[in-house]
DNA sequence: CCATAATGGATAGCTCAACTATCCAAAAGA
DNA sequence: TCTTTTGGATAGTTGAGCTATCCATTATGG
């Protein structure tokens, strides 16, 4: 198909469908000609996954741009890869926070990933993250208590057992690592959501006026 | 205090506090002449709350404006009043997503709400939320199904009352509101990096193989 | 008490990300 | 043939989130 054809099934103006070539997102189309490029349907599903991985999952070019070439890289997949992959999905919007977290902080989620028994080095980046996190609670001026975070770890880990049964569902391995990063990055919006949901659930259930607030 | 001790003590530069002031998300000093002004430890509690929200919670200055205002509104702190207030603090980055979910995606949220038993009703806000993210999903090529869905639900019902929890453990009441935002939006955060540390055991778990990967 | 420095507020300017518009030569279509 | 469309290159636009400048006033040190 031709590059207004993409533009039209993918609902992406093709404008931004030539500044997404440029910056490395989509991968050319094959020359038929000086002026003439020919795309399929590889292209339109790539393209769609760059739409849902920025609207919805709301990574930046950059961080997509990161992300897919890790995917496309033609190593096989191994546990290495997938954990590096995953590791560098920062969910905070800029990613790149230079917030630094005390040794208090550093403290308690070393404590924590040991009574969770989680296998995580010290030095893996979500570590350092959830460090940072905490010291953000901490200075808002609303600090989590370790019954929380307990707690918290509790559900993420039946959460983190649901994505890895995902994975081990699918059989090409070379959508393995798409697959993961799609549902890692959504799967963050998806819960936030539906966390909202429960939360509003919750609050119904311990609230006994009558509650039919939209 | 003045300025100058407001940006010392929050590590905000005076030209950002300058723009918070006129962005309507720190409220005026007091007044002692008239090119001066005294600002208390109220000021720099809110400071903080909007670095946190900003840097770590990944909220536009608008959507830190808009809560802010509902956490500032003299009215009570009902049930309704809450559920207002989290219900709009959707995830979403931009939060003003244009993409819609089709009828297939709502129903699928609407059957997910009653097996549930959630009693939120179908024209709340993440309600529609949730079916645009499962609609992402699939656009994206990597449906979710209703068996992980049921997983996720069940880790966010435990979520949500961990964060009814600590909301009743507040004395204060004019400090719930803004507790359940912080809490909310900085859990988002938590939530999502704790569960790249519980993806990184879990799969570390199930590879044979060793893993000093960091 | 006077000179100097700092302050709060208003205004304008800057920077970056993410597009968007224009142009052009070549190719496609009528 | 001749009009339209295409892909690629280049430059321009828009909005968010700061940042810099200016000025009258106020604090402050000698």
């Amino acid at each position: 198909m031709r590059m207004a054809q993409l533009s039209e099934r993918s609902g992406t103006p093709v404008p931004t469908i030539k500044y997404y070539l440029r910056e490395g997102l989509l991968p050319r189309g094959e020359r038929t000609g000086r002026t003439q490029a020919r795309y399929g349907e590889h292209h339109l599903r790539r393209l769609r996954l760059v739409r849902a991985l920025t609207d919805v999952g709301g990574l930046s070019i950059a961080a997509v741009r990161e992300v897919l070439d890790k995917v496309d890289s033609p190593e096989p997949t191994t546990h290495q890869l997938l954990g590096r992959t995953l590791r560098d999905l920062t969910p905070t919007a800029s990613g790149d926070v230079d917030v630094q977290a005390e040794e208090v902080d550093t403290e308690r989620v070393r404590a924590l990933v040991e009574r969770r028994n989680w296998r995580v080095p010290a030095e893996a980046r979500p570590f350092a993250d959830l460090a940072e996190v905490i010291a953000a609670f901490r200075r808002a001026g609303h600090p989590v208590d370790d019954t929380a975070l307990d707690d918290y770890a509790a559900a993420v880990e039946s959460v983190a057992r649901v994505d890895l049964d995902s994975l081990e569902e699918i059989t090409e391995t070379d959508e393995i690592l798409e697959s993961a990063v799609v549902r890692t990055v959504l799967g963050d919006t998806l819960l936030a959501v539906m966390r909202r949901l429960a939360q509003f659930d919750e609050s119904a259930r311990r609230s006994p006026a009558t509650d039919d607030d939209c």
